[in-house]
RNA sequence: GGAGAGGUGCGCCGAACGGUAAGGCAACAGAUUGCUAAUCUGUCGUCGCUUAACCGCGACUUGCGGGUUCAAAUCCCGCCCUCUCCGCCA
């Protein structure tokens, strides 16, 4: 959420930000619906301070005198009910309409229409020559035993799978060889819980963009958790941090569920899009003046992790139109896939300002003076699609599969 | 699933049980005292009006939402959450 003042006196920014993420608001009928608000609630206090005066001479009355003030107030009370109503409609539409406001993209954030608009700013590694045909993940998954899709889909349907023998060992190496990697950074590793309450989730933003991309379990009211970022953003909501505590820098191994919607048909095969997948996750709370930098910090970590495990890949200025609804800036890394004879998407880090912090409201106190904290995230490995581009890419014409160097070390109990 | 206890000013503890939210701790600012601390004073929730800003004025605030009443933390109804015990269970 944006803070009304600052839309009230930067209505101009705020429009070209909606339109700029294609996202459809109406900031005229929002402000005046806060004009609406504000002379209401003026009027309200008003009355009420009318009424409060007589109730207060009737406690101070002698008996006699009472009835005579009582009748006075009574009229009164009906039309400040009227009132009071009135007032509570517009505030329920103001603050509807306060929640669709996007988030507004930092100024180096390109414009654009779609992904198509996107900017590689960097590319590292050497996409292997192979000198023989080589197989997709799915292939090599199934000539290799790892990844099974039609029991899972016999189980649980499209879009599953069961990972087993190395590819299940080589995740749990990726977990520890990131989390070894992050605790060095002076992030505090998390177990989060993946279920969460609407109240939680309405806080983080995505609701207003994606509520069918969440899964949501009608008979506890409780949403999965499509990333870690949910729990681990929501985990200091309504809090007061000390200012000497920041930044709070969490890591999170969870599982994260996406259903996926809108993208039938696509990305059918394999793993690549499933409705379950593991993931490492970087979360940090910190100081508005620092989130710039932190944000880079995350897409370095991702860039020093992909190359510990030596594949090429490339990272992506996200354009205005795939910023999502609390995101001011975000960058991508996307990984070679020689299946797909394409980079595609593996890390994410986003910074959200304090667009998430007004929402959960989570503050900081520094010389006595309390203020919103900034939120960053970013991947450290989506372990599934990391899978596949080792697969890919480190794939021999014999079929088998050599190990990065660096997970080596975390396969040791083989 | 069953039974009980509880939720009070951004924090913590805690009183008031129909008359309009005591007190304490913590925190912050200032003052003061010759000694890593004490004491005193002030600040210490949200919103609106006003203002360049301060100040000032008003309203709201006892988990949430209704109801009764001139007046609700207090009485009534519904809901939420937390904790404890029992049951079940990885």
């Amino acid at each position: 959420m944006l803070d009304i003042d600052f839309i009230r006196e930067n209505k101009e920014e705020v429009k070209k930000a909606c339109k700029a993420k294609q996202e459809d608001v109406d900031i005229d009928k929002l402000l005046e619906l806060d004009e609406k608000r504000r002379s209401l609630k003026t009027k309200v206090d008003e009355m009420r301070h009318d009424q409060n005066k007589l109730t207060k001479k009737v406690e101070q009355a002698e008996e006699d005198e009472r009835e005579e003030i009582i009748e006075e107030i009574k009229p009164l009370k009906k039309k400040l009910q009227k009132k009071e109503d009135e007032w509570k409609e517009v505030k329920k539409k103001w603050k509807d309409l306060m929640l669709q406001v996007p988030n507004i993209p930092v100024s180096k954030v390109p414009e654009g229409e779609s992904e198509e608009d996107n900017v590689v700013i960097d590319q590292w590694g050497d996409k292997p020559d192979f000198d023989f045909e080589p197989k997709d993940h799915l292939e090599i998954g199934r000539n290799l035993n790892l990844i099974d899709v039609e029991r899972a889909a016999k189980v649980s349907g499209s879009r599953f799978a069961y990972l087993k023998n190395e590819a299940v060992l080589l995740q749990f190496a990726l977990v520890n060889l990131s989390l070894a990697y992050l605790l060095e950074k002076d992030f505090t590793p998390v177990l989060p819980p993946v279920m969460l309450r609407p109240d939680a989730m309405e806080g983080l933003g995505y609701l207003e963009q994606g509520e069918d991309d969440m899964y949501f379990l009608e008979k506890d009211e409780l949403f999965l958790a499509g990333t870690a970022e949910h729990p681990l953003a929501a985990m200091h909501s309504g809090e007061v941090l000390d200012g000497e505590d920041l930044p709070l820098r969490y890591v999170a191994f969870s599982p994260s569920f996406r259903r996926e919607a809108g993208s039938y048909g696509k990305d059918t095969r394999g793993i690549f899009r499933v409705h379950q997948f593991n993931k490492v996750e970087m979360f940090s709370i910190c100081k508005p003046e620092n989130s710039t930098d932190e944000h880079q910090f995350f897409l370095d970590l991702e860039q020093q992790l992909m190359q510990l495990l030596g594949i090429p890949y490339q990272v992506v200025q996200m354009c205005t139109a795939d910023l999502g609804h609390p995101v001011a800036n975000k960058y991508d890394i996307e990984t070679w896939m020689p299946s797909y004879n394409d980079y595609r998407e593996t890390h994410s880090t986003s910074n959200c300002t304090d667009f998430q912090a007004r929402r959960l409201n989570i503050q900081y106190e520094e010389d006595g003076e309390k203020k919103l904290v900034h939120t960053v995230n970013g991947t450290g490995f989506a372990l599934g699609r990391t899978l596949i581009a080792i697969l890919e890419n480190y794939q021999k014409e014999d079929g088998s599969i050599e190990v990065p160097s660096a997970l080596q070390d975390y396969l040791e109990f083989e």
